[in-house]
DNA sequence: GCGCAAGTTTACGTTTACGTAAAGGTAATC
DNA sequence: GATTACCTTTACGTAAACGTAAACTTGCGC
């Protein structure tokens, strides 16, 4: 069976060591010891992705603590479960206004560019040649 | 002409007087005086708008008084404007991958409430029908 | 047995974006 | 003239998510 030390996850998820420690502080990861080192296993690493996941969409890290708890069998509890799809819901909505500002601002910025470089073109022919 | 007391402008764009007066602060809206009181122009309207567009969307306050500043007239600076194009279109591959995130976030939600309806079901044949 | 890399804990520091009093000025209204 | 509603400044507080430094142990290679 497959094992992880510390910087072995580091590496691989690209993230630092101190975030990791950070996220178990949290309640959000429970590695194996072996004496003082933490061993992480295969489960750890898929938890610690959807961590990253989370936080990629824009999830704090106590929503993503909720994230994780809903994957654990343990906890065969429904009402959490549609709470967090309306998060979900929740975010897909806010990504939709943000794809809309995104469009939005293109917009005025392709145009500002436009105006720019007018007054660019006009300010060199004022000058004459003279570069 | 349109002016606005700063509660006009808190109320209409649904922020706090406080984030108002802090912008204000950090040189992202400078609106003029009448004694002590603050009057805002439409102009500061559409700053204020562009600011909260620009929170929408993800940047830092830092970035949004690029943002602002790439709207006044008084820097033609096309290179500015050059890198910020650059910053919209990483935030653009971001909201892709967030995207791309939700989308497998809610297939995994899906097949977890499947199971766990499934779960519930079967919970409920073995107690009979005791409710 | 020494050095070095990688691991550990503890703990204070940092940044962003405001929140939240405290303490007071101004102006209309009863 | 006292209340009420807004406005002001100054300034300390806060939450999140780690960064960073200190001080120490452990195992490997030579």
């Amino acid at each position: 069976m497959t094992t992880y030390s510390i910087s072995d996850l580091a590496r691989e998820l690209d993230v630092t060591t101190r975030a990791i420690r950070f996220y178990e502080e949290q309640g959000m990861l429970s590695p194996e010891r072996r004496g003082q080192e933490r061993i992480y296993s295969p489960k750890d690493l898929v938890a610690l992705k959807l961590i990253l996941r989370g936080k990629r969409i824009g999830f704090s890290l106590a929503e993503c603590k909720e994230l994780i708890d809903l994957y654990d069998p343990s906890s065969g509890n429904r009402k959490q479960l549609e709470t967090f799809m309306e998060k979900i819901a929740a975010r897909r909505a806010q990504l939709e206004q943000q794809l809309l500002d995104i469009e939005q601002m293109k917009l005025e910025l392709d145009t500002a560019e436009e105006r720019c470089l007018a007054a660019l073109a006009e300010t060199k022919q004022k000058q004459g040649a003279s570069a």
